[in-house]
DNA sequence: CTGTTAGCGCTTTCAA
DNA sequence: TTGAAAGCGCTAACAG
């Protein structure tokens, strides 16, 4: 079942049209090599008249190379990865590159046929956001695989794929804002740890509490999953404990938003009686109430440089400026207050 | 620059291995033809051997078909179009397709670009959710182009490529609630009435009250553009005239998430003193305070029957059955409550 | 059931 | 500055 054929004018005809070679043609297509000015307009007449388009299936095949670059991120939808996603695509079609999505559900089997996937695809290269795939396997990849730059990572070897966030100073800043504001029983929610940055948050956590002379108080942490449910059932948890606390810090605003649900249920005030503090800066984060304060993850600026990387890398677009490091920012906003005296 | 190469074995390697002939390895390629199972085996050994992976550029080129669908959407972001995204993908991916996305961004020249751009990666279909886009220049494209389904539009002359909601239904749902509440005083806060999605909720808007013998009071009606922020106006400019009104029922989430926090400054308790309806069921209804009640918009089902028309009429899957129109429903949640008597 | 043989539409040396 | 010709890796008649 032929499917694309519509008696699509091909580069045969505009060469005949404008009585020149193919290889003319092709020059001008790829407005590369020395064409006479005037060769050039009578080659472009052609191609207007006839309507043409060039057939990337063909130019990739002899060229070897797609201008498609392949994305593998967690998953397609979410604020966070939607952000991501139209921000790629943005960058790359502005450089006349393409892109191909599909998502790898932060499981090894399903990252590992996902980068499989788009290998078969005769993709350039590649924008992973794998959270299961190993700092080991990715190594190995590295030569066995088209290029690649890795968001959300830092893989110790890798330096140079990486386009990460700095995680720890992220939740350094929240939890030193709640102890500012002068909270002392401080709880924790964390992300799965064994995801790098789930630890990386832990640790920012822990470096602001020894500032202030604390330590994570093992009967105020609880490690969930990042999702909205985890963040409820840790704070029922922590609620149903005899220990007090006066703060909750989450690693992400999912969890911060379960967390804060309960806290209405159980007739807790937000921020009243409890300051809640988040992570990403979801879109969520505003709509719930009280607005929540958390921190900035520059996910969209971090897409646009792991776009640019590829551009620079496998494009040779010399120009571009990399950064491998972005720095977060605090947003305070109505969801932390003063501790109750 | 070659980009692509990494001394990929090619059919021809497999071949000479196994120990046959050309045709005969791209038959058990495609598992189509009658191979003896025992050459099918030693073919099978040979490419695993060489770690044999089909070029897909040749084999588009070659058989005039890509496997690839390409997807137009208005944003690449955003919950409703995340959700589209991700089942379009998986649905695809898993008989052996591919998706290219790209945006369109509700503008008629973009739109235009997007499909030009989708036709020149040599797509085998596509999927459109367009908006800009006039029916008339649809009808021309569907002798003009690659065959394509439309989602959340309903084309006279294009029924049988329409995978649409029953919108007037679902506004209807909306508003007969609020009146079997009792409320006599409703306002509407539409979407832009140059699309027809915003048009059809206007009219299940009318109809519920034409039940109940009221009739769209132009004082409570005001047109907003589907954006938080447009909400917010709404409801201001409603609430700043002398007119009484116990409800607003509003054409999508986000506009009802500005009204509500339009409310929520102007001290009107949500739904004690004014009772508010979205329509979406976007992911922010369940986080606003109160919950908002809304309408659900089956996106993910419509989605997935979008790529199953494609699946059938493209690429000849006849099992598969196809529904044109998607019933919304009610979920009634805390933002509504009866008329305070 | 298997092999031969043309291409698919374009790029890319190599000559002219 | 332009043209001729040899593929890129695979599919698809058509024979056998």
């Amino acid at each position: 079942m032929k499917i694309i054929d519509k008696a699509v004018p091909t580069i045969y005809e505009v060469s005949r049209l404008a009585g020149v070679s193919l290889a003319t043609v092709s020059r001008v297509i790829n407005d590369s090599e020395r064409v006479r000015e005037k060769t050039r307009q009578k080659v472009l007449a052609a191609m207007e008249e006839l309507g043409y388009r060039p057939n990337s299936m063909a130019q990739a095949l002899a060229s070897h190379r797609s201008n498609s670059v392949g994305v593998l991120v967690s998953e397609l939808h979410g604020p966070f990865f939607g952000a991501m996603l139209s921000t790629i695509e943005k960058t790359l079609r502005a450089a006349g590159k393409f892109a191909i999505f599909t998502a790898g559900h932060s499981e090894e089997a399903n990252e590992k046929e996902g980068m499989q996937f788009l290998m078969s695809r005769n993709c350039d290269a590649m924008i992973l956001h794998v959270e299961a795939t190993t700092d080991e396997y990715l190594l190995e990849c590295k030569d066995s695989m088209i290029p690649f730059v890795l968001v959300n990572r830092l893989v110790p070897g890798l330096g140079d794929r990486c386009i990460a966030l700095n995680n720890e100073r992220g939740s350094y800043l929240a939890t030193k804002m709640i102890l500012q504001l002068g909270h002392r029983q401080v709880a924790y929610v964390s992300g799965p740890l064994n995801w790098a940055d789930a630890r990386e948050r832990l640790a920012g956590h822990k470096r602001a509490l020894a500032e202030f002379g604390l330590h994570l108080e093992p009967s105020l942490f609880r490690e969930g999953d990042y999702r909205e449910d985890s963040g409820s059932r840790a704070l029922a948890e922590l609620l149903d404990q005899e220990v007090q606390f006066s703060a909750a810090v989450c690693a992400n605003d999912e969890m911060a938003a379960g967390a804060m649900a309960v806290a209405h249920d159980r007739g807790l005030a937000v921020p009243e009686d409890l300051s809640i503090v988040g992570f990403d800066n979801a879109p969520l984060s505003r709509y719930l109430y009280p607005k929540l304060s958390t921190v900035d993850y520059p996910i969209e600026d971090m897409s646009r440089m792991a776009a640019r990387w590829l551009l620079r890398n496998v494009y040779g677009d010399e120009t571009l400026e990399i950064v491998h490091q972005f720095e977060p920012k605090l947003l305070p906003r109505e969801s932390s207050r003063p501790v109750k005296d």
